[in-house]
DNA sequence: GAGCGAGTTTGCGTTTGCGCAAGCTTGAGG
DNA sequence: CCTCAAGCTTGCGCAAACGCAAACTCGCTC
């Protein structure tokens, strides 16, 4: 059952129109396609795998086929702060974009994952062969500088309770699912993983969930989630559900 | 008094030497550089000038040739934060180097400033035609993303009072300089802008730097800090100052 | 050199969210 | 089907930091 995602991609064949979708290849030939193609190697990485961690050298940049993955932080004291999360199809890895020779940050299978990755030492090479490739990364790593200033703003000006509403809405913006009783995130996530999300502890999150779920705005379980109210929430996100 | 920087500019000629000791132009040949500088407009912009603001369009790119100037975001509520400082000699409002056509935030002059500016244009053509000089953004951003993030981080996990010392430090490192008292931050600072800074209230910045003065960290005053014992600073941002 | 206003200090009450602790639930694996 | 640990809930007390208010101080301008 946890394996049957992963054998549908072995039955395919790695060809062209694998990556001929996907946004960072947008606008390369099919034959350029298949040249990258045959440097990358593919794997697979069980849940809860790391792919790899902050500080290793930065020798592969890579591609997610399938599945999630959580990019960690961890703090001297210890502490881990969830960075982000990357959907299928996105570039991650990618440190010889940013001129670094480490990862900043750990790479963690949220469940099964498809894996391609590419040796570091073409990285170079490749954004000056593929114009558009390099026009694409660098307006990707924009939209995560914007990302990461956003979120800044929304520590230092909104409170807990903002910041977890704005949280679950932009996961099921991005990786939620349509069900029955509403938008489902789409990975097992749970009230710790929350917290580390937003800067908070996993007790806050709990007892915001809970209060949610009385009101009907979410409806939730052991590390699952469903937005069954999106416009409540974001009005809980924005603040405006003060007396 | 205080035009006396901006004169100083006025008397040297705009030639390829005010470009080549810049990282950003690392590398790049004198001839290229003067080829640049051709189409570069220079303006000087008074302490509290308006260089851009959060939503124009982006219809040219910046370099800071002498002054500070201080990158704002405003929330949808109309609270400022501070995203980061500009000391001379960097690049700043290179929106069109991460795919944006708008500004993301205010670019404030924090002293009298001179400024020279491309039309954007030309970024596309330029960074084509430098390859050194795209290397060399790009890592710049890169290392924006990373401060980025590691804020991120310390806004998780720290507390306030860490935050303040840091972010002291951090100014003190980047643009200080050396007094007979210790190390001067060269600009003017309220402690509106600390609190900007880090996601607090200037009523508790007041009172940590109060507090500090006591004890001999800092010497402060209006918009004024000099960080007196750097080590000890460090040590409270490192939290070891706890019993 | 007098007056003004921006910037700063400080006290006090209040709120938010944390820390700790204890008990509960659930689902995966044997 | 049973077990058990990982994940979740909840209560209680407490500390950090905010919000508000009032007073003060310094440096700039006229």
């Amino acid at each position: 059952m946890r394996l049957r995602k992963l054998e549908v991609f072995f039955l395919k064949i790695l060809d062209a129109t694998l990556l001929s979708n996907l946004p960072p290849f947008e606008g390369i030939e099919n034959q350029d396609l298949e040249d990258l193609l045959s440097l990358a190697t593919s794997a697979r990485h069980a849940k809860g795998q790391h792919i790899f961690d902050q500080g290793d050298d930065a020798n592969a940049f890579f591609l997610l086929l399938d599945g999630h993955v959580r990019v960690v932080k961890i703090t001297p004291h210890g502490e881990q702060i969830i960075a982000r999360y990357i959907s299928s199809g996105e570039l991650f890895g990618i440190a010889q974009a940013i001129g670094r020779d480490t990862y900043p940050a750990n790479a963690v299978a949220a469940v099964d994952c498809v894996v391609l990755s590419w040796p570091g030492t073409i990285w170079q090479q490749t954004v000056q062969r593929y114009p558009t490739f390099a026009t694409n990364t660098y307006a990707m790593i924009g939209s995560r500088l914007q990302d990461a200033q956003d979120r800044i703003v929304e520590m230092a000006t909104e409170r807990v309770e903002q910041r977890v509403a704005s949280a679950l809405l932009k996961l099921a913006n991005q990786t939620g699912r349509k069900t029955a009783e509403g938008i489902l995130i789409d990975f097992p996530i749970s009230r710790q993983d929350i917290s580390e999300m937003t800067g908070t502890t996993l007790h806050t999150v709990s007892r915001l969930l809970s209060s949610w779920e009385q009101q009907g705005l979410v409806k939730s379980g052991r590390q699952k989630v469903t937005v069954t109210e999106g416009h409540r929430l974001l009005m809980v996100a924005s603040g405006q559900n003060r007396d």
